[in-house]
DNA sequence: CTTTTATATACCTTGACAAGCATATACTCA
DNA sequence: TGAGTATATGCTTGTCAAGGTATATAAAAG
């Protein structure tokens, strides 16, 4: 559980995440919201916290939870190595001139393809 | 497995991505470059396959990988939201703010506060 | 001081998934 | 056709993390 990957590929904190943007939460109305046992909850905040997503304050028997900037920027940041894919202005015939700048140079003159080439469909995500 | 979320997850899973982001390759040219064994990348392949993140063409016995939009598109929308935590021109007086106000109405005059409000350290995370 | 409220933690069980290894499939070239 | 190359898949195993339940800690209220 080192990465910042790891952390959010958990949907209940996802879920957790989403809440706090809104405004701080206690633990208790994180809990109700969510509709989660509040072991779950104080666990995931755990997590959440040992990360570096969310800071909590102490507010006589609530723990006041909120976001945490720097983790997310370090989303963004790795994001960032991809973005010239969707970058809109990217179009079609781009991608497709980067496609073929590496094939390797051996392979020129390529003879008897039997197989036109051909994509394969990705499994829709729900 | 559904979430684009637990697809990045993987350690090695990223470095493939992060290898296609130079230009396309072929599971032998992947398999070279991270040191890991064949089934290895095989199977990590056809995991962000079929969430989309890369797409196939077949050249003689080859596969040729390269990368895919749309999953990077849904995760930076999932990032947006959280944007305005870091996005520089929110400083700290904004943030006191937004932590001021969802103060439960009801707990105002709130008396006795022992401790004061005390911010707990996030573990640094290598 | 006892009860109630709020949160954290310990322990256990279970399920998911990644790795390793063997093997199947598929294409190429001689 | 047979050998070699490239990739995919099946099966087994170990690990790890999430959930459930019970309990511990701590503060507040009476």
């Amino acid at each position: 559980m080192e990465s910042v990957f790891e952390i959010i590929a958990e949907p209940n904190r996802r879920a957790i995440l989403s809440l706090l943007v809104s405004s701080q939460q206690s633990v208790g109305e994180i809990e109700r919201q969510l509709r989660m046992p509040q072991p779950t909850v104080s666990k995931h905040l755990r997590v959440l916290r040992e990360a570096g997503f969310v800071e909590s304050t102490v507010d006589a028997q609530r723990r006041l939870y909120r976001l945490k900037p720097e983790p997310f920027e370090e989303l963004d940041a790795w994001l960032a190595r991809f973005r010239r894919f969707w970058s809109a202005h990217l179009d079609a015939l781009e991608r497709h001139l980067d496609r073929m700048d590496q094939r390797p140079s051996g392979s020129s003159a390529r003879t008897k393809r039997k197989t036109k080439e051909k994509t394969t469909r990705p499994k829709p995500r729900t």
